[in-house]
DNA sequence: TTGAAAGCGCTAACAC
DNA sequence: GTGTTAGCGCTTTCAA
């Protein structure tokens, strides 16, 4: 390996001068070839590709970023919690952004309250990131905030304005909605309902699809009990719900609460599912070796969250063009052995047609639009 | 509000000069003031202060960047996975860099083989991030890097060279040592060990501090059982040892796979923790919910974060400066269901030549000693 | 298809 | 205590 370079011994980091000078070449040049423009003729290129290899050259991002006011990273305001639904979608948004090409910065919400939020965002922006992905923050309260890049809102409806508002679903309503009928299917006559804090949007939105299912097949709809996501709080549940003997079948909004939930009924003296079904909802995977298994239904949180970067890429490389449209997640219901027919009655027709794939009911609103929630 | 600055109509985000021209004083001095350097007079501070209040002034990262060579980011290398562990040291790193008054980038390794890990480690590089953690990497293999900032190595004993080379453990070593002790103190003869993948350091630490621990009781050391950190692999696990008589006690390198492995022990007729007693690793809460509630060792996550980031920071900052001697966390262990003395039985009736491709050594090496892998 | 000059917004070193 | 003068390493005009 010739040494061809002069002298690089007590100086530091090679810049793009130094592979110019090597290549023998300008430093407009180097820049051009190193963002892939055009024109520039292929012997060229190589010969700057070359001299950078051999200085072991890498781009100073800061400087291009300054010079060009582009940053070409992205920020995530996620919630600071290690839970599974949470982790798995900030796993899919890191992968989609790197496979961009583009770096990612995190800040994390204690709890997703409008200032928190807003103070995320803003500390993002002056972090210069190019765009902005809110994956899963409450909704209650308004934040008042105008942020100058694209958002992205990730299984959310948008809390602020943007220079480009995108919203991208994971399907929570239709998933609610298939998780219930799948319950309803098995001949329950009704179906409880343990949702997540109701500030959170995916609460809501959960809530609405149980209700839709309900209301299709003119199912009384029991109040609500309302947790806080953890297991404690699902077991918390149970421990109410044990205690009336009318419920058959509960959904609720969370694996874990799902969890709590069934160990309180079955400390009770309920059997899960002989004397009551419960379904849960994210689709860890542990839980189909806990007894019983845990029905549930699985979140599509890598495609939801490459179908979002996506958009996302789309506003902030070609802000003028239109967005291709999204594709809706496919509903993925999995059923193990936490749900069964309703005791005493006689087992239901077996009509058994679950709900799975495809928009399944007659009416699914989009994420975003607000289904009729109560909270 | 009286409206000072001039125009601010059409013009973009405001700069420190017009912050400057608002306090009527010089750049620089709004320098200062924003980085809290001494010798400014508390008028002036105040002023301008008041000034970058007034036309919403932020700072341009990217250019403080460029001018002082800091960039006041740090960047972490993670895995890519949901888990529970590597999803809660992701958030005490974040919250720990955030309170510093830092920036955090990821980068994610699909699977934490060298290439994987200094590809990220370039590339964060290259961002140009001040300091760097390598979350739980793989061990094996060498990395050939040279990094000119400092890295701190969580859970794992530095894979690479650097400026400066930091490393904070978890304490595994010492939980797997508790773990096996809690089954051996009750009565257990001795304790088999389901393992992670033997790439992995924090597979290698777990197994030296359970090999210890049989060491210094002079129990019998059984062949090692290596699973991938999933259910479904402890579940595997699971049915080999359930065709072994003779094992009534296991320590699981992680919380899930215990989960798969109490499933299938079950699953062949095996009661838990009756027949066989299982301990986990890590210390999700929501399998306390499980039945039986799981006996495990909780790793201090937060606070060997929250110790590595001290430590980094101290090393970005006061490069000069010795550091400050980190802090042992504590051992937490987790006693729930799934442990109880070994079966009724006055005499151990069994001669144990089930599986005895065992070394059956005495004594401890300390980790990084390939234990017999399976796969 | 390539190059020369002029900054991007900030901080460093040195004056005053 | 405060201001002045130069850049940091890159990309952008615009010209050749």
């Amino acid at each position: 390996m010739a040494r061809v370079v002069g002298r690089s011994v007590g100086s530091s980091a090679p810049r793009s001068a130094d592979v110019a000078r090597v290549a023998g070449v300008s430093r407009k040049t180097v820049s051009r070839v190193l963002n892939n423009e055009p024109y520039v003729s292929d012997e060229v290129r190589r010969r700057v590709l070359e001299a950078a290899e051999e200085l072991g050259y890498r781009l100073n991002h800061a400087a291009r970023a300054l010079a060009s006011g582009r940053n070409r990273s992205i920020g995530v305001v996620a919630l600071g919690t290690a839970g599974y639904g949470t982790a798995s979608l900030l796993v899919g948004i890191e992968k989609a952004v790197r496979d961009s090409g583009y770096a990612l910065r995190v800040v994390n919400t204690a709890d997703g309250d409008p200032e928190g939020i807003a103070g995320a965002v803003m500390s993002l922006r002056e972090q210069g990131v190019d765009g902005i992905v809110v994956s899963e923050p409450i909704v209650e309260g308004e934040v008042s905030l105008k942020v100058d890049v694209p958002v992205l809102f990730l299984g959310a409806p948008p809390a602020f304005t943007s220079a480009r508002t995108l919203t991208v679903g994971v399907g929570a309503y239709a998933l609610a909605r298939a998780a219930t009928d799948h319950l309803l299917d098995l001949g329950h006559t009704t179906v409880h309902h343990l949702a997540g804090p109701g500030r959170w949007y995916a609460s809501k939105d959960r809530l609405a699809g149980w209700r839709s299912a309900l209301a299709a097949r003119g199912a009384h709809e029991p109040p609500v009990i309302e947790g806080d996501w953890s297991p404690a709080s699902g077991y918390a549940a149970g421990v109410e719900l044990a205690a009336d003997s009318s419920v058959t079948a509960v959904f609720a909004a969370g694996d874990d609460m799902a969890i709590g939930l069934i160990h309180a009924l079955r400390e009770a003296g309920r059997r899960v599912p002989e004397d009551i079904s419960v379904v849960g909802f994210d689709g860890n995977p542990v839980f189909a070796h806990v007894t019983p298994p845990l029905t549930t239904v699985r979140q599509p949180f890598d495609a939801a969250a490459r179908e979002g970067i996506r958009l996302l890429m789309h506003a902030i490389e070609e802000p003028e063009t239109d967005l291709p449209p999204a594709s809706e997640p496919p509903v993925e219901l999995v059923v193990r052995g936490s749900t069964a027919p309703p005791p005493t009655r006689k087992a239901p027709a077996r009509g058994r047609r679950t709900a799975s794939r495809s928009r399944g009911s007659a009416h699914a609103p989009p994420a975003g639009d607000g289904p009729p929630t109560t909270d």
